[in-house]
DNA sequence: TTGATTAAAGAATGAACGTTCTTTAAAAAT
DNA sequence: ATTTTTAAAGAACGTTCATTCTTTAATCAA
């Protein structure tokens, strides 16, 4: 009864998703997306409404495939100690090209101010990091790796907040193994 | 000879700071400025340049007088501990209002991807942040207050890291008591 | 095979952008 | 008092912005 759609909704999302994650929110125009997105502007709009709710959907995106792309490789790790390390590991080596940062982290700094929906958004995101964080440091605690008296709540903060400044230093740090040496500083609190 | 200027070239700095500050460099316009700075459109591009000057400019002045302001405040403390606590001190109560985080910090994650004067402007920042915290530490070793044991470099740049962390996050973390406990757990790496 | 439906394509909308032009006014040296 | 110089004031510049309109083409139920 209707024509078809021609491009796949998930891959114009990962697009837009580059661009605003190199570019931020602001910088970002609608005729680049439509170019880099190779999309049609009406159809950008009938599809993902305007560019705030295209944004929007580029951070759900984003959320669900950069997750899913963690957890895969905290699986491949066994300690608690090394799960936890791989979560600084794989800011730092997918950032290693282009120096990226993360796109949560960014839109924190960008919009968070003057955005409360994106506000909102951007807590969600860093409270379940901070959830991944916590389970991990339980779970080393539960297989002995980790003292029992390390305040869990704390810790998980603590560690957070290093990996935000980590992915503000990708973004003008030239020196990589320095960064490196802050990570294994940082983790150093997990040693018994 | 000529008429007299009207407006404080400082004054009208600190007043584009403001803005550039709490809004970012690209969601401020030139008609933000004008209107904000109370100065004429034409009078900020015959002093400053264009718009892009205006912000090294705003950049050179925030550097001047927060680096005045925070050294003001390291004096009025007596131990190392102490003056580094103020460090982080200083940009969570000058925050507590707004939340506006460091303009170093916002403009890092904004530009310096791809805009490579500003990105050598915030690696100059930082590195004087770092000598800041380096000469702290070493202050702090020569009284006997630090651990000798304390590889300078690598903590200079681990508190750095927190310290950026801790300036993003005042940008959604709605609860500044977690932050100050961050803040307290990394600062005990300086416990003997 | 026609008709209803929706996507793609391209052009166009008005508003906002950074920047500059022209005119008026003030200040100091002559 | 006049001239020179530069600031202030306001309008205007062309471009780019986000968004929408109109037209054409493809799909599938009837």
């Amino acid at each position: 009864m209707a024509r078809k759609r021609e491009f796949d909704e998930n891959e114009a999302l990962m697009k837009a998703m580059q661009l605003f994650w190199i570019q931020g929110y602001e910088k970002t125009s609608m005729d680049d997306l439509v170019n880099h997105m190779g999309v049609h502007r009406k159809s950008i709009y009938d599809t993902f409404g305007n560019k705030h709710a295209l944004f929007l959907k580029v951070l759900a995106y984003y959320k669900q495939s950069v997750s899913e792309e963690i957890l895969t490789q905290l699986e491949h790790k066994e300690s608690a100690f090394d799960k936890i390390s791989a979560l600084f590991d794989y800011s730092m080596q997918s950032n290693e090209k282009q120096g990226k940062g993360c796109l949560v982290v960014n839109t924190a700094v960008e919009l968070a101010l003057h955005d409360e929906a994106i506000a909102q958004i951007v807590r969600t995101n860093f409270d379940e990091t901070e959830n991944v964080i916590y389970q991990l440091l339980q779970f080393g605690q539960t297989i002995g790796e980790f003292s029992t008296q390390l305040d869990l709540d704390i810790t998980t903060k603590f560690i957070h907040n290093a990996l935000i400044g980590i992915r503000v230093q990708l973004k003008t740090a030239g020196d990589f193994e320095k960064l490196k040496q802050v990570v294994e500083m940082t983790l150093r609190v997990l040693q018994k």
